[in-house]
DNA sequence: GAGGGTTTTGAAAACGCTTTCATAATCCTT
DNA sequence: AAGGATTATGAAAGCGTTTTCAAAACCCTC
């Protein structure tokens, strides 16, 4: 070790770096010289055979490309990067098998921490794995030890796109849910279905298409729900990239959004402020969720205890969205 | 070593492994029982450590969550895991400083080889840095010990799009071009310009709009050039999202995609088979470049010197192009 | 100023693998 | 069948940290 040559021991520089114990003034500062002048910097891989941190935290996403968790991770990683840590990033692909393989990868490379974002692992896994490593996961509502969840109220979410609706004057409100065994997707619907329901309408099957959370399902879906012939005149998406496809199947069916039917999306990516019409939309602050949950595990790794967070639901108007025609 | 319990010693463990020597059939055997036995896997830091293989690629992007570069993420996570390889991703923004801050911590960490997906870096660096571990970069043409570059053809693919738009018989042709100190971005310009040119129409900086590759800095070009009032019958973005941003300008200033005026992209983005028109653009396929730059730095870190390459430009006409009214 | 209690420091072991070097085993060749 | 040349194998050193343990230094108190 190098920067033993500041006249002290190893252990001593150690302790240092790590702030493990007390040293005297003098020979911290002759370290902290060394250390600059010799421009040292720690091997991660020694650090971790020893046993001591690496100053890395796995992500697990879910496709590495997604728009979506795509500001996530740039939350993350930002956060991370001011505190010195690198993030490993793992893509889960929505699928339990992946979603375990990939975990067992990054805690094979010894991550200090493991932010999950959302995914299909049973919580009790999740549980597991937190006792071996602080854990912070997001899409769901969770306590245990060593573990901090951060979940969105989806539900609430869809109640609000469908009250926003339903103040412009619509009362046949169609639906394109994401794939039902996805809990999101599965809350979205919910939502929309009690709020209907306590607004004393009766859910119409007929007026559901199911997608699968992206552009071509959602055209699919929306294509499917046109065919049945019956009327509507909003259409709300569980996401706005079936928002996106549901506007071009709208476009092709020879309807106008907003002036023929009222287009209501879900998420606010980035680019919902750029379609055409920009779309009105229930808005995730992904980016946040993103810092929230690498600072949650941050705190973690330095022996807090978060507690649990339930992010709220938020209303964006834009122009695909406007008044019922009578 | 636990898997020396296979009756042999750690050494030749190692060996078998890594393929480093010739060990005899029966050992090996044992060997692999042994490791099939106690799920073993060898810990990457010990690894590191004692000079051996990380079975990890630096990847450097520019932003984690591009929706352009995703693709190009999704590409090379696909191939590196086939080959039991990890993808290290960090982000570079655009900014030479934070891009060697970002290579040095990816070699920091022990990378076994690196891909940097264009970027600012110059030559120069690319060039060192080769000298120390394989390099793949993107976005350059460039020969070089242990380097591997892949290039696209933004000048050819411009080309063939204002070709497209003269076939339909279009003059007047605007272009949204890039930031400019953008090596994609000047190529992009220069293709547009010299074949108007070679077509006999002079390039008219009237017609010329800078964005900087987003929605935004898009929608503004195009507000630009609308407000000088000179007369266009088409607009080629440099990139779909200044496209997409385009698209809403001239909405919003009256004009029809593509009744009035054409409108033609770069990139073809996922998202632009569903915008509205669907967009014809230049494709470039970047989950086939990642792919590409994926294989390319399995090949150097096999000791194999793969020649670079130049990817072609393909027009996807959609709709958002017709036929010029006269 | 001697004894006891703290605190700071260093020596050395340990982490799990790769690699060099030397030895043992094997294979040719004559 | 013996000598020489290969080839397969193992012992041990080393990679750069952290951590445990014990010794050294310090600070009190009476």
């Amino acid at each position: 070790m190098v920067a033993a040559r500041a006249g002290v021991s190893p252990a001593t520089v150690s302790r240092i770096l790590n702030g493990t114990a007390k040293v005297s003034e003098a020979k911290c500062k002759a370290v902290q010289d060394a250390i600059a002048d010799l421009g040292f910097r720690p091997d991660p891989a020694a650090r971790s055979l020893a046993g001591g941190r690496t100053m890395s935290v796995g992500v697990l996403t879910q496709f590495i490309d997604s728009p979506f968790y795509g500001e996530a991770l740039r939350g993350i990683e930002d956060v991370l990067q001011e505190h010195q840590y690198v993030p490993l990033f793992a893509s889960g692909h929505w699928n339990d098998r992946d979603e375990q393989a990939r975990i067992a990868l990054l805690t094979e490379r010894k991550v200090d921490a493991l932010i999950v974002l959302t995914g299909r692992l049973s919580n009790q896994t999740l549980i597991e794995t937190a006792q071996k490593i602080p854990v912070v996961v997001t899409g769901r509502q969770l306590v245990a030890e060593n573990l901090f969840s951060i979940d969105f109220d989806n539900e609430g979410g869809a109640r609000l796109a469908v009250r926003h609706l339903f103040g412009l004057g619509h009362r046949q409100i169609a639906f394109i849910s994401g794939p039902l065994d996805h809990p999101d997707a599965q809350q979205r619907l919910f939502g929309y279905r009690s709020e209907l329901s306590a607004r004393g309408i009766e859910p119409d099957d007929q007026l559901l298409g199911q997608g699968d959370f992206q552009e071509a399902g959602g055209k699919k879906a929306m294509n499917s729900v046109l065919q049945r012939g019956v009327s509507f005149s909003a259409v709300i998406a569980a996401n706005d990239q079936m928002a996106y496809g549901a506007r071009l199947a709208l476009h092709l069916g020879g309807l106008r959004v907003p002036e023929d039917v009222s287009l209501l999306g879900f998420d606010d990516l980035p680019h919902s402020a750029f379609t055409l019409p920009p779309l009105t939309t229930v808005r995730q602050p992904v980016y946040d969720i993103g810092k929230l949950a690498a600072q949650a595990a941050l705190k973690l790794l330095n022996g807090d205890k978060p507690e649990p967070v339930l992010i709220e639901a938020q209303l964006i108007a834009r122009e695909s969205t406007r008044i019922a025609r009578h």
